[in-house]
DNA sequence: GGCTACCGATCGATCGATCGATCGGGCATC
DNA sequence: GATGCCCGATCGATCGATCGATCGGTAGCC
């Protein structure tokens, strides 16, 4: 078990903007309500951020370096066929999305309340986690182990399949993660025929 | 071709929300952003809806029926295999948001800018048309024509995937609809093991 | 005294919504 | 055909509330 720390205040803030984030949108998110949820006031909040949007790009940039970095540690692995990589990157995703899915519905969501200049970090983090997936479909398709028309498409109904968990996946539902993981890792290697 | 009737006033405030809220967000979206787009003042926005929540759920209201009248009607057809069934409404649904990105859009996005009141119903609607999915997945794995292991699952990543299109299709794209369609529907039958 | 942590009060801007008023075209009446 | 009336359409002005953000300050600890 992880020892129980007692979270700063300033990971306080960081959780309390996530779940707000997460069900309400961030737009749909006052500073008020957020000071509330960290249990401070509108002013103390600005002790621990910057301005609203940098905290949710601060959020985005966590969630996604995580998800970056671990696709690129399964990438890494010389060992591994097309199809092992495949199933490494649906299980790790889903895995993700369904133990975290507030910070990837946030991900998936608030793009578009970024303003320009910060959207394009985020937007740069998203594609190259989205290439390594695409090159893993195209070397499937290269050395002839996975059968799919146009690998682009492929990989977009991937992503979106497996993002999805983080829609309706709770613990305490009929499947556990590591039947999840498997499921979704069966179905997508059906999906590319491989 | 349709004629190319003048839009009445009415519509035009229509299509100003529905652009506006796929593009910025309902909450993103100020009423006075709306009126400039419809080419109205503000005061005048109210002549001809009214509160702007009931403006986002006009929108929902009509993209989900058609939905799920389109739904109904495919699922109607008995002389259907579930196996024709599913490629109808994987076609049917790929066709929808591909040529109506916005507005499924702005009903995937926004379910939760919505009061508890007008939630019932637009989730309803909602369920109604997963509910065509989920009897047509049943029945082909009741037939032994699908090979799925949680066919609720396999409901809810066909649906994911396919409603993933109206966040990046464009027509002057290299698919055209129809190959967007077909490739869709041969993803979905290898999917569910067909 | 200097530092971190925190807050009440308040800023200007914007929010969604409503007000009273105006304008112009149709329509009945003379 | 001119007159008077009505009404849909439209707007500028403004409402109270809330927005994100900042100010000057206080309490307590090192």
């Amino acid at each position: 078990m992880a020892e129980a720390v007692a979270p700063t205040t300033a990971e306080r803030v960081r959780a309390a903007a996530l779940s707000l984030f997460a069900e309400r949108g961030y737009h749909g998110t006052g500073i008020r309500q957020l000071a509330d949820a960290a249990g401070l006031s509108s002013a103390s909040l600005y002790h621990y951020m910057g301005t609203k949007e940098e905290l949710l790009v601060a959020i985005m940039r966590t969630s996604l370096t995580r998800l970056v970095d671990a696709g690129e540690e399964i990438c890494a692995d010389p060992a591994l066929t097309a199809r092992e990589r495949l199933v490494a990157l649906v299980e790790m995703h889903v895995r993700t999305h369904a133990r975290s899915p507030e910070e990837t519905r946030v991900v998936d969501d608030e793009v578009r309340a970024l303003s320009a200049t910060s959207r394009g970090e985020i937007v740069a983090l998203r594609d190259r986690y989205e290439d390594l997936w695409q090159a893993t479909i195209d070397e499937g398709v290269r050395s002839g182990s996975f059968r799919v028309e146009t690998p682009a498409l492929a990989r977009r109904a991937l992503l979106e399949m497996c993002s999805g968990v983080a829609r309706w996946w709770v613990p305490s539902g009929p499947l556990s993660l590591d039947e999840l993981a498997d499921e979704y890792a069966t179905m997508a290697v059906h999906l590319v025929r491989a």
